[in-house]
DNA sequence: GGCAAAGTAAATATCGATTTTTTAGTTGAC
DNA sequence: GTCAACTAAAAAATCGATATTTACTTTGCC
């Protein structure tokens, strides 16, 4: 079965404002600003703001947080609009172990398929994110675009991936750890050990020794995850709701 | 019919057609008419086709294609409009996979935090269940009680489990899951096996016995994603499209 | 003063009409 | 005959206005 053609290669996928459509243009303006706390967990989001905000229509608006609430970042209330989804120390662990198991599912299986265009992708992904790694600054500007280049390379990683379905959902799951990761900025410290697992993982990869990329970004995952409920934890910042109506 | 006694515990209070939305009314009827096949795979969802359908606007329809996008059963086209989700055997495979292992973590958790409440709950279900897989007639209407009830037995064995986003995937690839089931009729078939891994699966519950509980889901879901893919193979039919935007 | 009912303001949900884009069909030049 | 530019019809996306519903405030009663 033919795969999408357009849709995988290029490495840097999102961040494209520039769609025709104003749905699109505000799933993903709203996607962003979900992610990186703009709009903080339990905010209520109201039409009116959100026109201000982005200069988008109520109808548009509303098809993009339909959209985002199918995939669990913005809770539906009948009748009474929509809200950011809530944080909290639980659903970060439950998160993070998804993380886990699908990263591991989609690396093993894009470590058999991947040819040699996936592996210029990984090595060119792998550069471009520690040339970021190595100029720490915790400034916001450079963490966004540190983030960014995280995504970039563990994309790159599971670029090969065949299953779609594992790739969906390991979408979803990777944007919710990311909200938590960017919540507890536990960015600049502990940059070493991280910096040498994405190596590592970099490594084990262009070997194709699945066993080390699993056993790498387990350690990879649970530390960030661990990182994540700790800072959660002394913040004792928390909020409640589901994730589904 | 009357409905399940408690269907609250867990995310997905389905089933309430009643709904004063508009827009939560279409989700339920166009997730219903996908997951049973009566809307196939790769259609073009053309609004106004979905208007005299439904008898439902342009504005609440297309909010819950787009809730329906972010859960993978619809595919959201820039400017070109809504179509099903395609189906192939890849995919059922894929999908199996990840309903197993969601299906043991979510089971998992809720052995060890299920009460007398979620017993009785999971009893309940059984008999319920029980009951239809012993009155096996290819007839339509049974076949959806039976998957209604089958979903619902299931739902129930999961109930205690706390965490809440692996209720959610679950949910997603759950229907999915369905989905296939219901386009290669299998029921009729191996009905005795089925039954039997039911049956299996309360007693292990009922003891606690994860490894035991684990154990028959796996064979229970493995058995029926071959079943899956076989029918699917000697139907040939298929069609493509990814799962993502 | 506290509580409940009524009324007002705010926000959501939905419709109908308009604009834009895509798709299909046609014509005409090479 | 093939391809491309143009045109007409269809469909999708979006706006603006209206109808509902919820949230808030005031008022009247005990």
């Amino acid at each position: 079965m033919t795969l999408a053609p357009d849709l995988q290669s290029q490495p840097f996928a999102e961040g494209v404002v520039g769609s025709r459509s104003q749905t699109e243009r505000a799933t993903q303006l709203l996607r962003a600003d979900i992610v990186d706390g703009a709009l903080v967990p339990g905010l209520k989001l109201k039409l009116e703001m959100l026109r201000d905000r982005y200069d988008i229509g109520a109808a548009p608006l509303r098809e993009a947080l339909s959209r985002l609430a199918g995939e669990g970042l913005v809770i539906a209330q009948e009748q009474r609009g929509f809200l950011v989804s809530g944080m909290s120390i639980e659903e970060a662990h439950d998160i993070g172990e998804l993380r886990l198991m699908l990263e591991i599912e989609a690396l093993r299986s894009s470590l058999r398929l991947g040819d040699d265009q996936w592996q210029t992708r990984v090595i060119t992904a792998y550069h471009w994110l520690e040339r970021a790694e190595r100029t720490a600054s915790p400034e916001d500007g450079h963490l966004n675009e540190l983030e960014r280049r995280n995504l970039n390379f563990h994309e790159a990683l599971v670029s090969a991936c065949d299953r779609r379905w594992t790739l969906h959902l390991r979408g979803i799951v990777f944007r919710q750890h990311e909200r938590y990761r960017r919540l507890s900025r536990i960015h600049s410290r502990k940059n070493r050990q991280v910096s040498e697992e994405h190596r590592a993982l970099l490594d084990a990869a262009l070997e194709r020794d699945e066993d080390a990329v699993v056993a790498v970004i387990t350690t990879h995952i649970r530390r960030t995850t661990k990182a994540v409920t700790d800072a959660l934890k002394s913040l004792g910042a928390e909020s409640q709701t589901t994730c589904d109506d």
